[in-house]
DNA sequence: AACTCAACCTGAGTTCAGTTCAAGTTGATT
DNA sequence: AATCAACTTGAACTGAACTCAGGTTGAGTT
């Protein structure tokens, strides 16, 4: 559970600049799609400069990962908090799921696409670290859902499910729209957010 | 539209076998991370024999996924062809979704573990032929549970909402069990499939 | 039985993206 | 100006996907 400290950036790091190319690379090209050596061109440093900031490509990836992870749980906690009608609660989750920016698109998009590199088990230290990390974040998210299950369910609010299935549930849910989602597309990110957010309270609340 | 027909399989093929042992392989240890030799011995031939019956490696994955595809599409017309009432309807798909053999749960992943692979052209001809293929049943499969909710909708069974959004939503919900599902896990796919079918229902007819 | 032809298979070699290595350069700090 | 960690690089290495040129098998034909 102790959450990974960032290296502390350096005046000279170009590590939050990698970051952001790799995000723009893997979400718009696909990670396999995207040679590593583009992602140092576009941030305008020879292939092996990347290797001073992350083991490998796929430790980059697992970065991105757990990095979206923490936002969206950060994000999750701070929209529900405040509101202590479990309906209400509800809604507000949904709705901070899709407040994002352009940016956070693409994260969620690499993130959903690559769910399955957290079942196996990686050769090098720091990748295998991002990994667990990343793993616990994802139990945390779940729990985060699961739990506002639980307190509307013993509140009357909700009829009594299994809690943690439903919250798996409603979570496959709200995150299968970034398989699809295109900010480019036809339909505006509100329009799914409300379409989402009424169907996540009927399957819930009624 | 054109379905593609299978290459008819001379007596001695080992196109059947590879198809099974790729989808046990990429099921189990994930495409990536399994050594498309590794496909070559547990069939029983050389690497470079692989090459007479796919591409390449990811031909043959594309060739899972679209076989998988199919057979979603056949079992849901299957399902829910003969139900009138479109509520009795929309049960029978959603069970009809989960009615599966181990491998199925396997051929189930792979899809949804690499349905990105749809969106990027590719370079080769024949894999190209099964992106194509795929992508079009990816729109039959959608167009499925779309029609299903608009005859329900006009049947006055379900209330009135964007039915392609909320086709495409029903349809992330279920699958979106894939990627956590495990045979050997604590809850029985039974279950799931129950608390998944209330949940559609929930969702869409109230 | 010998012949044919297409289907099927192989060992040796090529390619190419990811990665390692040994040797730099830079610039803030003392 | 000397130091040292942070940063960068060109050249070489690795390993898995893939190609190639030719070899084997066996059902059907004569």
């Amino acid at each position: 559970m102790t959450r990974i400290l960032e290296p502390e950036a350096g005046p000279r790091s170009k590590r939050a600049a990698i970051l952001a190319a790799a995000v723009d690379c893997f979400g718009e090209t696909g990670f396999e799609a995207t040679k590593w050596s583009t992602v140092a061109e576009r941030v305008g440093i020879g292939q092996t400069a990347l290797y001073h900031y992350f083991e490998s490509k796929t430790h980059c990836l697992l970065t991105i990962m757990r990095l979206e992870l923490q936002r969206s749980h950060d994000r999750f906690v701070e929209a529900t908090e405040s509101a202590d009608d479990p309906v209400e609660a509800l809604r507000a989750g949904v709705r901070a799921a899709y407040d994002v920016s352009e940016h956070e698109v693409l994260q969620m998009r690499i993130l959903q696409n690559h769910m399955d590199l957290l079942s196996g088990a990686r050769k090098s230290k720091r990748e295998e670290a991002e990994r667990i990390a990343a793993r616990q974040l994802v139990q945390v998210v779940e729990r985060d859902w699961t739990n506002l299950l639980v307190r509307g369910m013993s509140q009357g609010a909700f009829p009594l499910r299994d809690a943690q299935l439903l919250g798996a549930s409603v979570l496959g849910l709200i995150v299968s729209v970034w398989r699809w989602y295109r900010p480019a597309g036809p339909t505006p990110l509100s329009e799914i957010g409300e379409l989402i957010e009424g169907a996540c309270v009927r399957m819930i609340a009624s």
